[in-house]
RNA sequence: GCGCCUGUAGCUCAACUGGAUAGAGCACCAGACUUCGGAUCUGGGGGUUAAGGGUUCAAAUCCUUUCAGGCGCGCCA
C-alpha cells in the first residue's frame, strides 16, 4: 500500500464497525461527508480527518467519549505515533517514522509503476478533444485542448480507466465546401487563371498553395475543364486529405495520437441521424416553431422563420434549437447529435468533451441531446479551456483572420520546443486565460518554472553520479537497515519524505477532479523542497547528499532521492516531456 | 436582454471541492558565492478572498442580491 489515506481509511471504519457493536450507534452517518485531508501544516498530521464533528452531528453522545473511543482506537495501530484531537474537532494522526520509510521503501520498490491506481479499473471513458475544423493546421488556441486532453488521458490511463482518445472530423457542411473553392482559387493562380478573385478566398492561408501544387504536379491543368459539381468535389476531398495530414503532424509534433478519428460525413451518410430523429419524435422533442430575433444580430433583413426545432428549453437551455437548415439538409447541431448518439452507444462508462472557450454557449443543448439519448444514464463532462494570449517580451502578438496569418504550432513548437509548450499549455487552471509568452517561457532562471524543475532534477542527478564515483557503485536503490538509517534524516527531510508519499494522492485528486495543472503545482512545491535542502547543505555540511566519511548516512539521503527522481520522471511521462538528466 | 465562466497580496496564479493561522512566484527591501552545479537559497513587509445578506461546528468555496471583466446567443462549425 503506498496511498497514506486508503490505507488510513480501511483502518478506521474498521474502528467504525467497532464503534458501532460496541455502543449500538443509530447510524445514519453519510460517509462521504467524512474527508481524510493531508494538512497543509505538518503540525496537524500526516492525516487530518473531519469524523468527530460528522459523529457528534448524528448522535446524541457525549464528544469526550467519541474521542476516548477513537483515540483509544487509532493509538492502538502500529503505525501511529500519535493522536491529537485540535481546533474545533479535527482528529490528526501522526505516523511512526518507522512506517514513513517502509512506505518510502515501497515507492523505490513500485519503481515506473509509482501513483498507479485502480480506481478506474474496468471503466472505459472517451475523451474527445482538439476536433478543429480540417480546413487549415492547428493554431495556439487547439494546443491548449490538445494537450489538456492528451494529459487528462495519461492521467486517468495512470488510475486504471481504459481510455479511448478521439478526434471528431468536421469534413462536411458549408465550410468545407468553401476550403474547396479556396483551394481551387489557388490551383487557378499557379497556372495564371486570374479570373477568380483571390480577395473572395475565405481560407487565405498559405498552406493551400503547396496542396494546390500536388493538384497542378498529378493533374496539370486538367480540371479547368471538368464539369463544377465532379471538381468540387474533388477539391474538398483532396483538401481535408492533406489538410488531415499536416493536423497529424502538428499532433505528433506535439506528442499526440489519438485512438480514433470520426469523420461526420460517415456519420451522415450511416444515416445515424434518423435513430436520433426518431427518438426525439416519439418523446415529442420535435416540432416546427419559430425562435426570437437573438440579441446578437442586428441585421436589419432577419426574419422570423419556422423551423424544425429540438426542444433543449425543457432541460434548462436558453433556446430551443433548430435541427434543419431551410435547404432541409441537418444542421451542425443535428449531426453532432448523431455523433455523439455514435459514442453512447459505444458503451463508455464516462464521456469527456474538450472545448475552447468559444463554444460555451453550445454546452447545454449538448448536454439536452446526451441526456435524452442515453435516457440519462451516461456520465457526461464538458471541459472547457480558456483563450491563450500569445506574446513576445511581454507584448501582444497580433493575430489576423482576414490574411490567415495564424503563428502555427508547428512554428511555436520550432521557437520553444514541444516540452515547453506541453507544460505552460497545463500551467494554468483549464477555466483561466493563459498569457504565452514565446521569450519568457525559455528564460533559464527559477522564475521560469519548467526551467526550476527541470533544474532539480539535474541537480539531483548530479548527486547521485557524484555519489557513485565517491563510493564505486553505492546501491541507493536498496535500504539493508531501517532503523539505522532513520536516524540520519533530517528534520526538513521528513518534510520532503513525507511529501513524497503523498504523491499518489496527488494523482488521484488530479485526475477524481480532471485537473491536470494539480501535477504542475506538486512539481513546481517538490522541487523547490528539493533545491531548499541542497542550499541547507551550503550554509552546513552535515546536511550535504554526500558525506565521504559516511556511508549510511550518504545512503539515507540518496534512497529518498531515489524516490524523488522516480516521481519526476513518471509525472513528466504524465505530462509528455523529457527529464533532463544534464543541462 | 439572457446564459456560462471569472473576480483571492501591486502583478500572475494556488488552495486537497465545506476545514484549522488563505499559500506560491514575480516585483520591492535586506542578506548568503574557497558551491555535492549560486541557473540557487535565507529573511522581511504586503489580504475585510469585488460588495452586502443568508445556510452551520466551520465559507474564498454552497444559496441570494448587486457591481466589474471575458466568452457565447437563428439555416458557421
Amino acid at each position: 500500500m503506498t496511498n497514506l489515506i486508503q490505507h488510513f481509511k480501511k483502518n478506521f471504519f474498521k474502528y467504525h464497525s467497532d464503534f458501532q457493536k460496541k455502543y449500538q450507534f443509530n447510524d445514519k452517518i453519510n460517509f462521504n461527508q467524512i474527508n481524510f485531508d493531508i494538512p497543509n501544516n505538518l503540525s496537524h498530521g500526516h492525516i487530518s480527518t473531519n469524523a468527530l464533528f460528522i459523529y457528534l452531528k448524528s448522535s446524541t453522545m457525549e464528544k469526550t467519549e467519541i474521542i476516548k473511543f477513537f483515540t483509544k482506537k487509532l493509538q492502538s495501530s502500529s503505525n501511529v505515533e500519535k493522536v491529537e484531537i485540535a481546533g474545533q474537532g479535527f482528529i490528526n494522526i501522526f505516523f511512526k517514522k518507522n512506517y514513513l520509510i517502509s512506505e518510502l521503501i515501497n515507492i523505490n520498490k513500485m519503481g515506473d509503476n509509482i501513483g498507479k491506481s485502480n480506481i478506474g479499473k474496468n471503466k472505459k471513458i472517451n475523451i474527445e478533444f482538439i476536433s478543429a475544423n480540417p480546413t487549415g493546421p492547428l493554431h495556439l488556441a487547439h494546443s491548449r485542448g490538445a494537450i489538456f486532453g492528451d494529459v487528462l488521458s495519461n492521467i486517468l490511463e495512470k488510475v486504471g480507466y481504459e481510455v479511448t482518445r478521439e478526434y471528431y472530423i468536421n469534413d462536411a457542411g458549408v465550410q468545407i465546401e468553401k476550403l474547396g473553392d479556396s483551394l481551387y482559387v489557388r490551383y487557378c493562380q499557379l497556372i495564371n487563371q486570374n479570373e477568380i478573385d483571390i480577395n473572395e478566398m475565405n481560407y487565405p492561408g498559405d498552406y493551400l498553395i503547396n496542396i494546390a501544387k500536388l493538384i497542378l504536379q498529378n493533374d496539370k491543368k486538367k480540371w479547368l475543364n471538368v464539369n463544377t459539381s465532379k471538381r468540387k468535389k474533388y477539391f474538398e476531398n483532396f483538401a481535408i486529405k492533406h489538410i488531415l495530414k499536416i493536423i497529424k503532424k502538428d499532433c505528433k509534433n506535439m506528442g499526440i495520437k489519438f485512438d480514433l478519428f470520426v469523420s461526420e460525413k460517415k456519420i451522415i451518410k450511416e444515416g445515424i441521424i434518423n435513430s436520433v430523429f426518431k427518438k426525439l419524435k416519439k418523446d415529442s422533442l420535435l416540432y416546427e416553431g419559430v425562435l426570437e430575433k437573438p440579441k446578437s444580430i442586428n441585421d436589419p433583413d432577419w426574419e422570423p422563420r419556422k423551423q424544425l426545432l429540438f426542444k433543449s428549453t425543457k432541460f434548462g437551455d436558453d433556446a430551443d434549437r433548430p435541427f434543419l437548415k431551410s435547404n432541409n439538409d441537418w444542421t451542425y447541431f443535428a449531426n453532432d447529435s448523431a455523433y455523439h448518439y455514435y459514442k453512447i452507444k459505444r458503451k463508455y462508462n464516462k464521456i469527456i468533451n474538450i472545448w475552447g472557450a468559444d463554444h460555451i454557449g453550445y454546452i447545454k443543448r449538448m448536454k439536452s441531446i446526451v441526456k435524452v439519448m442515453s435516457d440519462d444514464k451516461i456520465d457526461f463532462l464538458i471541459k472547457i479551456c480558456q483563450l491563450v494570449n500569445l506574446k513576445k517580451d511581454n507584448k501582444p502578438i497580433k493575430m489576423s483572420k482576414r490574411s490567415g496569418n495564424y503563428i502555427s504550432i508547428d512554428e511555436i513548437i520550432k521557437e520553444v520546443g514541444s516540452d515547453v509548450l506541453r507544460f505552460f499549455m497545463l500551467y494554468r487552471k483549464n477555466d483561466t486565460q493563459i498569457d504565452f509568452d514565446l521569450s519568457k517561457v525559455l528564460e533559464k532562471t527559477k522564475d521560469n518554472p519548467i526551467f526550476y524543475i527541470q533544474y532539480a532534477f539535474a541537480r539531483s542527478n548530479s548527486v547521485l553520479n557524484n555519489a557513485n564515483k565517491i563510493f564505486k557503485k553505492i546501491n541507493y536503490k536498496n535500504i539493508y537497515n531501517l532503523e539505522n538509517h532513520i536516524q540520519y534524516i533530517s528534520d526538513y527531510e521528513w518534510k520532503i519524505i513525507n511529501k513524497i508519499l503523498i504523491w499518489p494522492n496527488i494523482i488521484e485528486n488530479a485526475a477524481s477532479n480532471y485537473e491536470p495543472h494539480k501535477i504542475i503545482y506538486y512539481l513546481e512545491d517538490l522541487s523547490s523542497m528539493f533545491h531548499i535542502f541542497w542550499n541547507k547543505g551550503n550554509e552546513n555540511k552535515d546536511l550535504r547528499f554526500i558525506d565521504e566519511n559516511n556511508y549510511d548516512k550518504t545512503l539515507s539521503r540518496l534512497y529518498w532521492i531515489n524516490s524523488f527522481q522516480l516521481i519526476l520522471k513518471s509525472a513528466f511521462d504524465i505530462i509528455g516531456i523529457k527529464p533532463i538528466k544534464k543541462m
